[in-house]
DNA sequence: CGGCTCATGTAAAAGCCGTTCACATGAGCT
DNA sequence: AGCTCATGTGAACGGCTTTTACATGAGCCG
């Protein structure tokens, strides 16, 4: 928290300064606090010390607020999977994984974001700019399926990429939506969330062919017999 | 609809006779058009035609009445699935899809309970017959998952059951929550949800060594070689 | 430096909603 | 017939959203 006039207390001038960010800072609390139905505009006014009709002067109304804050969610979302994928490396499974696990650390770690991502109601038509950052973000997840799907084993009868990444991507929104919020969270769980997609992504994984009991340090020597091993769950707890 | 003295406009006395089963089909109404977001307890009232005091008579808050309509939604939706599971007949994969079927056709016809039941950011703690209805509903999924993991050829890793059930749940919400509903749905996809789950849940079978490749009339028989045959994806369209 | 202008903030008000409270009504029982 | 209590009403409070007219002062231009 580092604005220039902390918390808008204080001395401040007549104008703020740097309303529309602490707008938007101030927003993010709210809604991780109570959610994106429990947020008000007049809350995060107050918050930032000015009027509630201040505000309108940055935002047309509370819905674009919202979609504001879910732009940038997508942008950091985006960020943190291409981050994740890392292009592949050190091999194309373990990649795909931890693609998985930094969606569920979004959900986990930033819910107000995830919130007004997915939780918010708001029309995904009615915003161009959202929904383009929206499929840029799902564009990770695509080429990352797109990879995949060229190394999954051929005489396997195979989906096509686009299809694999919605896959994946209802697998991880669905735990995440599920059981994802640590805080106010959905249900209770017999193991983390992050075991249970793993394994869900894994006999997924397996089910197109793949070989996923281990994985070697690079993608060129994962060709091994099917194990019958442990497999990717552990012990319930 | 088909209530006493109809929409509550022409001449009612002073009592209603059947306000609360009103307010639960009018919320019902303007869920499914605006969202659990954006009903409000008024506008029900108003529909009703009662002051917009009358609904405290019957409900708690606001939220009771969310609640409420969450509850039957469960308890609907319990019904739904138990139907569409119908025991595993005629055998278990078969009957395993149509409760995927089920599930998302029930998001789809009933997009006011689906909202109610898991996107209308009620503490699932507070509210224990809604949590209790809310596990019977899930302990079909759970009591599917158990046959099926019965089912799994032996020699293969094969996780818990409960966890099986998880993935299963996870997968059809995930789906229905980003693709589900057609009206003022989420996402624009080249295949009907449907088929996209269908083949989520296949793909995800096989991984757990099931042949999918086709299904005869009973589970008796259900032991041909992995075929080489089309797979669960239709042409894209 | 003086003055203009326009983005930015304020105050006040209208309209809506949720919720409460005292009061009215009349359905059903005795 | 009369009582009683569940059910509905009206009025009121506070809060929220949004609009409108007005105030402020930062930045620019001469």
């Amino acid at each position: 928290m580092s604005w220039r006039k902390d918390q808008g207390r204080a001395e401040r001038g007549y104008h703020h300064g740097n309303l529309k960010e602490a707008l938007l800072q101030a927003a993010l609390d709210l809604i991780s606090k109570k959610g994106p139905a429990g947020f008000t505009f007049a809350d995060a006014a107050r918050m930032a010390g000015v009027s509630p009709a201040a505000p309108y002067r940055h935002f047309r109304d509370r819905d674009e607020l919202i979609a504001s804050i879910a732009q940038r969610g997508f942008e950091q979302f985006e960020s943190l999977l291409t981050q994740a994928w890392d292009d592949g490396r050190p091999d194309t499974v373990t990649a795909f994984e931890r693609v998985g696990k930094a969606y569920l650390a979004f959900a986990r770690e930033e819910p107000a974001f995830y919130s007004a991502m997915f939780e918010s109601g708001l029309p995904p038509d009615a915003n161009p700019t959202l929904m383009a950052a929206s499929e840029r973000a799902f564009a990770i997840i695509r080429a990352a399926a797109e990879r995949l799907a060229a190394l999954a084993p051929p005489g396997m009868p195979r989906p096509p990429a686009m299809m694999m990444a919605l896959h994946i991507w209802s697998m991880s929104h669905g735990v995440a939506s599920l059981f994802g919020r640590g805080d106010a969270a959905r249900r209770k769980l017999p193991m983390s969330p992050e075991d249970l997609l793993e394994a869900e992504v894994l006999i997924y994984l397996r089910g197109l062919g793949f070989r996923t009991d281990q994985r070697p340090g690079t993608a060129a020597a994962d060709d091994k017999p099917a194990g019958e091993k442990a497999g990717p769950w552990g012990k319930p707890k």
